[in-house]
DNA sequence: AATAAATAGTGACATAAGTCACAATATCTC
DNA sequence: GAGATATTGTGACTTATGTCACTATTTATT
């Protein structure tokens, strides 16, 4: 029976992350239980989750090393990626001086922007070159992930260049949806929805908190202060 | 039948984009057909998420700005919000002087750094001030929103620290996830773990593409590029 | 005024995701 | 080496999410 799911593979490099933690504190083994209270999710879910590694020892937990092996195989980063950068701005500076992002398989080769002032700059050791030559690079080259940090408004034009010149993966940092043929991966990091998301949850918790101070006659502050453990959101 | 559900809640970000980039166009109108096709989801399910808000209009479509203006009630961006940001690094100042978040209501009224040398800078209109300071501004400004941008073994204390200081949100961009009590809300921006889904997805579509070329005895390297529209991977 | 056409809304259904409870099993202790 | 114990793996169940097909409604057209 095997739930090789969606969800499952978006918590998958959730387990990674800690096993990389423990394994840097000399962990040799953690449980299902251990895993359930850094994650903030229901300890049979880890289990069915992890069932399909089948590496789980029985009173002893998940071996840390093997286990992230296992994961890292899945999620393909043994192999290192190469990756085109679109847009040097603030953000694309950011991911090119981003060091975690090799450990995970991921090298940013070169960084492209429309802005000639921006040639030439050289951020965590990537440089940037001029935007007119991303095509031809990139299919010369054979790179097939491109990443966009762009404007939104130019976005899916970048996008359509990168497709033409063979990309066959994008991470997009653009607060838009693109449009990109079916055998193009796209995943969007869409931040501003993300904070809206969070905008909206704590406008709850705050309207359901002046709802119980007004139905108990103030004097109850405290209220929702212990409310039971709602976990953290994410995905 | 009111389905006020998370997965829902999770879309209405990407609608309220969509919808801000229709007024700008001039747009008056937009069809669950329209959204659909821009989302890459099913037409029935914008309708679905839309009918809570009882703005649609049969035969013409969603009026772009009432819509807009009940999606921006409804995730509480009306009133605008203050934060404060730790960790003044790269990702850091690329989030103070990112001018799009104001938009959604979002305000970094401070950032605190550990490092002294970057006190008293100021980026996108934001001062940097030392990390000593987080705790007692936070309580006495009453700011309920915290931005983690420092490396993830100081996050967690980072955290602690907020909502000490009576912090009721916390928009994490460190790669783990926080402990936190019940009352407070948490979003995680896992940038890494986003980067290893589209490595998954991309090292499957690779390797069906592989079996199809064996399974055909090459010649057909074409094979998948026309492949069903797969959607787009995000949330 | 009648008709056509586009499009929202929705109940019934299908699939995905998560929870519970418990059996199976490996390790540890004495 | 026998028994206790922690911990995995999993079938049955519950809940969430998405899809389909159809009805209802509004506007445009003749
Ligand atoms: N800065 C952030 O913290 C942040 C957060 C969330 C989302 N984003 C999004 O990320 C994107 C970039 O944000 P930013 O803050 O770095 O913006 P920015 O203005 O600092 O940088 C954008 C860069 O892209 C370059 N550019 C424009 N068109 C280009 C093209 N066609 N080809 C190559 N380069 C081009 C510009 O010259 C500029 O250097 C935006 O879509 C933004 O909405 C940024
Ligand atoms: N740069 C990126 O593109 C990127 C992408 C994804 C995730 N991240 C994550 O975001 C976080 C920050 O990344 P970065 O690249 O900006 O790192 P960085 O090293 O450039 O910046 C971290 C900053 O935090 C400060 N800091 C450390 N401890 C602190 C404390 N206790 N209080 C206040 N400030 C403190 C440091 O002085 C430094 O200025 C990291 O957790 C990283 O994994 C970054």
């Amino acid at each position: 029976m095997q739930r090789l799911e969606v969800a499952m593979v978006k918590r998958l490099p959730q387990y990674y992350q800690i096993l990389n933690k423990m394994k840097q504190h000399g962990q040799e083994y953690i449980s299902s239980e251990h895993f359930a209270r850094l994650l903030n999710v229901d300890p049979s879910l880890v289990r069915r989750d992890l069932s399909c590694l089948a590496t789980g020892i029985q009173k002893l937990g998940y071996p840390v090393r093997l286990t992230m092996e296992r994961i890292g195989q899945l999620l393909g980063m043994r192999n290192t990626k190469e990756a085109f950068l679109a847009g040097a701005g603030s953000l694309g500076r950011a991911l090119m001086a981003y060091s975690g992002l090799k450990e995970y398989g991921l090298k940013i080769t070169a960084a492209f922007d429309a802005d000639p002032a921006k040639a030439g700059e050289i951020v965590g050791g990537v440089k940037v070159l001029p935007a007119e030559k991303l095509a031809d690079l990139m299919s010369r080259m054979n790179i097939s992930i491109g990443i966009i940090a762009v404007p939104a408004d130019t976005a899916q034009g970048v996008a359509d260049v990168m497709v033409g010149a063979g990309a066959l993966a994008i991470w997009n940092f653009a607060p838009m949806t693109l449009q990109v043929p079916g055998n193009v991966i796209v995943r969007n990091e869409n931040l501003a929805a993300g904070y809206m998301l969070l905008s909206y949850e704590l406008e709850q918790n705050l309207s359901r908190r002046s709802e119980s101070i007004d139905e108990k006659h103030v004097n109850e502050q405290a209220a929702g202060e212990q409310a039971l453990p709602q976990g953290e959101r994410n995905t």
